[in-house]
RNA sequence: CGGGGCGUAGCGCAGCCCGGUAGCGCACCUGCUUUGGGAGCAGGGGGUCCCAGGUUCAAAUCCUGGUGCCCCGACCA
């Protein structure tokens, strides 16, 4: 039925790219491996940045913002920081264009080269850490809680719309603590903050967990993390909260003086998500029809279609309709474009994944009846005018939970206990692969040398994992707990 | 960085092997008929064929060089 959709079966990539295109959600652009984001996608992203921006405030963050320049001295103060980053820097090295003296266009001036270069930032913390010296003093000034929307630039090699872009769009927290205690009680309310919301709100289940020492962030102590599983089986990081100890501060002599008239360090974290969220969104739950976008983070939740085009009739029950949607705050718009038949709509906005689809003809209000059609699931419903605002209230909430629901069943279907690793190389060679919960010895080596035999790496070791005595799947040396292994974006 | 693909109308593509008036579908404009799951017919508008050089009477097509983007892999808080 839709067009140009590749089903997900034959190729889940094409899939993937030509539900971001046709459901006009980013654009490959004139620049390798950056995005346009249209303004179908970017209303959803708003979406996702208001509700996100909001649960900041309530649990006292503030917003600022810091250059996108950072000068490059900045990025060698912490050596673990620089060590991750330095292979995907953007640089500025000069600052002036001219006209090229055989006419052919603009050149660089070569005499306008920058004395110490810039680098597009990768990420904020040296820049913000080295302002931070200077707005902390006293304990008085702790903690500080500050966020930023950015986009940030990462020299990656290879891209993938909204999964991985050269340019992204993201927010990053960085904040400043008297004591350890505190900067890892935050780094943790902030994993919260981020669990509940792409539960609640995306309806997409995580599992929360923390980064092994390999894949732990930059310059940080500990990276805790929620990993997501996407519909081919693959996980996808979905947000961090990274503590980072005291690094950041000794590398930008960041102290302050404490109750006691002593100087001290400063405890920090650093959080961040991004549009990769959108990516995320996207393999949760759309199908081969198109998008699939859940209730709460829809621009349109209500739809509603004239058949076969409005008339003075159907305009007046689609208006009240609207007007008692919108009464109860329901996000909802009348499809009253003549160029276009209602078959042609019905595809669209199912390709757009708006959750709910109202179609209202001569018949229906002969009736006083309108047609019923939610995303999740393609049903169609006949329901009395009267009262379908209320009806449909409850119905979004129905399609959330059960967008949720039915993400929820299929990871938790995909989360394989294994013993040994002929079953690990089984699991991991399925067609839907899914997490592997395996015994490991702890070791960099071995799980590196999982990587090696199977790209599977350890996306986290689970918050809620319980102590069991076992072995290695790959050693067999001892464990005293599983970790999650899996293909990953 | 390796492998592959593609640059021709707004979008998606054919034409290239075998040189000879630049085409098709969608979209767009006009008109009529249609309209409960992507309408039909008729007429119409729209082009530096990625760039540069070469061969030729003649190049989208052949040759040389360049360049851009995409996909797969390696890589990746």
């Amino acid at each position: 039925m839709a067009k140009e959709i590749t089903s997900r079966a034959e190729n889940y990539s094409d899939w993937y790219i030509d539900i971001v295109k046709r459901a006009n959600l980013a654009d490959n652009s004139a620049v390798r491996g950056c995005m346009v984001i249209k303004p179908y996608g970017f209303a959803i992203w708003e979406n996702i940045r208001d509700q996100l921006d909001k649960m900041f405030k309530e649990t006292g963050h503030v917003n600022a913002y810091f250059p996108l320049f950072i000068p490059k001295s900045f990025l060698s103060k912490e050596a673990q920081h620089v060590d991750g980053f330095a292979k995907e820097c953007a640089v500025v090295t000069h600052h002036r264009l001219m006209m090229a003296p055989d006419g052919s266009g603009v050149v660089v001036d070569p005499t306008a080269k920058l004395e110490e270069e810039l680098i597009v930032r990768p990420t904020s913390e040296t820049i913000i850490w080295d302002t931070y010296r200077t707005w902390i003093n006293s304990y008085r000034d702790l903690p500080l809680l500050i966020n930023q929307w950015a986009n940030v630039v990462r020299w990656e090699m290879r891209t993938r719309l909204f999964l991985r872009t050269t340019e992204f769009l993201w927010q990053e927290g960085h904040t400043a603590h008297a004591t350890k205690a505190e900067a890892e009680e935050e780094t943790l309310r902030i994993l919260d903050i981020y669990s509940t919301f792409a539960e609640d709100y995306m309806a997409m289940p995580v599992i929360r967990g923390i980064k092994t020492a390999n894949e732990r962030f930059a310059g940080a102590e500990e990276t805790y993390c929620i990993e997501a599983l996407m519909q081919d089986g693959k996980a996808l990081q979905a947000g961090t909260s990274h503590f980072l100890g005291q690094n950041f501060a000794k590398a930008f002599d960041v102290k302050f003086l404490s109750e006691n008239n002593q100087q001290e360090f400063v405890w920090a974290t650093s959080w961040g998500v991004s549009t990769r969220l959108m990516g995320g969104l996207i393999m949760t739950h759309s199908d081969d029809d198109g998008l699939v976008v859940p209730p709460k983070l829809a621009p349109t939740q209500v739809v509603i279609i004239p058949i076969p085009k409005p008339t003075p009739a159907i305009d007046e029950v689609a208006k009240k309709v609207m007007a008692d949607l919108k009464a109860k705050g329901i996000r909802v718009k009348y499809d009253t474009d003549l160029k276009t038949r209602p078959g042609f709509k019905f595809a669209e906005h199912e390709l757009h994944g708006i959750p709910v689809r109202l179609a209202i003809g001569e018949r229906d209000l002969a009736n006083g009846q309108v047609e019923v059609a939610r995303r999740d699931t393609k049903e169609k419903m006949q329901q009395p005018v009267e009262g379908i605002e209320q009806y449909i209230e409850d119905l979004l909430v129905e399609i959330q939970a059960n967008l949720f629901n039915r993400a929820k069943a299929m990871r938790d279907a995909h989360i394989t206990k294994v013993e040994t690793f002929a079953e690990f190389e089984e699991v991991i060679n399925r067609d839907i692969p899914g997490f592997i919960s395996a015994h490991w010895d702890g070791t960099t080596e071995t799980e590196e040398k999982i990587k090696e035999l199977t790209k599977a790496t350890i996306r986290c070791i689970p918050l809620d994992a319980v102590a069991e005595d076992g072995v290695c799947v790959l050693t067999g040396q001892p464990s005293q707990r599983r970790v999650l292994f899996a293909k990953a974006y």
